[in-house]
DNA sequence: CTATATGCAAAACGTTTGCATCCCT
DNA sequence: AGGGATGCAAACGTTTTGCATATAG
């Protein structure tokens, strides 16, 4: 989803829950939604995004509204190996499954209906509903160039 | 494992890296692989475990030595959810797919062949190796008692 | 003996919070 | 006008590191 759609769904979380629509929690949304390549950002990717646009922003600000966006549904937070927590704009539709390559640490984002099943059934066995999932496969090329978009170890 | 065969991984480790086996490391590791109820202890668990046998181990000993029990490959890290780092044991044949409890909190641990040959097969699609995979089931049980064992959303 | 390991305390790191000020609504 | 939001800096919890000392090989 884009920025537009989601300022809409903030907008409305914010609305709901009495709190206010800043110049700050617009420019941080834009930032994430539309300017995150990696599509994992850090906190301080984003910091230094948003400080481009605004340069009075501070760092609380940022950890606060990605707090916020987490809240509404609108990020996802995640571990991915390194100890900063990366957050994923939440797309309809989008899950949480990635390839990860341990010789350039590309962060490969797919999806899999099976194993989706899969995991929905196991959830049940239990006697639970499953509420989300993450999944990171580890992994090395095994050519390089390997078949990963922009991998680095195509050099 | 038990930490009697831990320790003869550990200790060629060592050995091929001309480093040395000392009693912190030894007492470490048996508490690791034999007084780890949870299957997933911290930093903070292991070393008050390990302060009950041996009262002069340092924090960052323990920090030390888990890090080498993963480069050996005796330990796998992973964030579960909270910010602290838990360690498994690594146990052949056991895979890392966990359904965590969104009520209560607690960890179980479950394998499923026909995930694992699925993993195998996206990371081929993708010409790599898979190395190690990481999956997590976050739910809330449908009934309480659910059926986790020990769930304390059964109270 | 010598290189590595240890314990301690200090530093580093990511993240959170208290507070005075600012700004949406 | 007033409750919430902000920026800053200080506090926080986890993890790492520097250093003098101790210990394994």
């Amino acid at each position: 989803m884009n920025s537009q759609e989601a300022m809409q769904i903030l907008n409305a979380f914010l609305q709901k829950k009495k709190l206010k629509f800043t110049q700050q929690r617009q420019v941080i949304t834009e930032v994430f939604f539309d300017e995150s390549e990696s599509g994992h950002p850090t906190v301080e990717d984003l910091y230094l995004k948003v400080k481009a646009r605004d340069s009075d922003i501070g760092y609380a600000t940022v950890y606060r509204t990605m707090k916020l966006l987490v809240e509404s549904g609108l990020a996802n937070p995640s571990r991915m190996g390194d100890n900063q927590t990366r957050y994923e704009p939440e797309n309809p539709g989008e899950h949480h499954d990635h390839l990860i390559c341990q010789t350039c640490g590309l962060i490969l984002e797919f999806e899999n209906e099976a194993i989706e099943k899969m995991q929905k059934e196991i959830a049940e066995k239990y006697g639970f509903n499953l509420a989300d999932h993450k999944m990171m496969l580890y992994g090395t090329p095994k050519t390089v160039p390997c078949q990963i978009v922009n991998c680095l170890a195509k050099a």
